[in-house]
DNA sequence: GTCTATACCTTGATAGAC
DNA sequence: GTCTATCAAGGTATAGAC
């Protein structure tokens, strides 16, 4: 295993992660993943050469995970519908962190789209994104017909979004709840066709 | 016209409101501010405590345009669909800047709600939220029954949030335009009852 | 590979002259 | 009321010993 891999960097990744999730990006110094892995600043830029590039590695953990959770969701049923709502209920999982910081991704997405910079880790995300969106194309294009599914799919998306940073905002689980059932309703209710 | 009212807060206030949209609250300095005013650095703090209470000078200057943009939607019609649409238009007026930064509240929200600190400002960005989910709880009222208003303003609100944050992160205007056809066609079809 | 020490800059905030 | 000079703290990043 090379440089990339090390215990230390991925120690270094994983805790970077946490805390651009629940700090932000830019209000997470060096300092702070020096306390939280105990391993002395002057160190990451062994592992990373700027912190930007600490940014491009988490953006891509992101990546691996959210990929992960559709693959389970894939695991656990065959029927498209099914699988959509079970997707749509994963914040539900996450709960306590999404009514406390927000969606990773939208929030991420939220704070670099105000910054000049970080052109790596924003393209990144919308790979994110555009993995997503993707899979839930093709869960829509074998419920309705395929031009409908593109926007079924970034409604779903924006739907998502758009009642996560209510939640969050607002501190409102049960709001969380009712969103996501309605949510689901919605998909329950679209014709085959 | 006492203190608060002063030429130079106010200017202070617009070019902080202005750059806190567009580069995000943390990432604006007292130099930013003092580049576009002129007014040097050490001179805030006579207008202001901390930069926390220009944050909360912001946040009540944005709560007095979305009044603003509310009233205008009341003069423009009576009917409470067409309200709602004019109002669901309104990112399509600041197109280039949504695309941008995304909502001028949401945003924010979405950096405050990692924050431990800013307590006054939540509370008066809570504010702003309520302020337009009142008004379209208002509209809903004399659409349908009472009880459906309030899930539809909460929906509205996501709905707008969720396709605001997806156009700013793919950089899509045709999209922003096609969620918020989206949008009015669903207040259109809304059953009266 | 690991760690310490530190350079250099910018930050929010203060003191005090005018 | 306005401005300059400056503070202490914290930021990213580098140099170099071990």
């Amino acid at each position: 295993m090379g440089t990339k891999g090390s215990a230390n960097r991925q120690r270094i990744v994983q805790a970077a992660d946490r805390l651009f999730y629940s700090r932000g990006y830019n209000q997470t110094s060096f300092s702070d993943i020096s306390d939280e892995t105990g391993i002395p600043r002057g160190n990451f830029y062994y592992y990373f050469k700027t912190k930007d590039d600490i940014l491009d590695a988490v953006v891509a953990s992101r990546l691996t995970f959210f990929k992960q959770v559709l693959d389970d969701c894939n695991c656990q049923s065959d029927d498209p519908k099914t699988r959509l709502k079970i997707f749509i209920a994963t914040p539900l999982g996450q709960e306590e962190q999404v009514i406390k910081y927000g969606c990773p991704i939208g929030t991420l997405g939220s704070e670099l789209v105000k910054d000049q910079d970080h052109l790596i880790a924003k393209e990144k995300l919308t790979v994110v994104f555009d993995l997503i969106k993707s899979w839930m194309v093709e869960q829509f294009m074998r419920i309705s017909s395929a031009d409908k599914a593109a926007d079924y799919a970034m409604d779903l998306l924006a739907k998502m979004q758009g009642f996560t940073i209510i939640a969050s905002v607002y501190k409102d689980v049960n709001y969380l709840h009712r969103a996501t059932q309605s949510a689901q309703d919605w998909i329950d209710q679209l014709a085959v066709n």
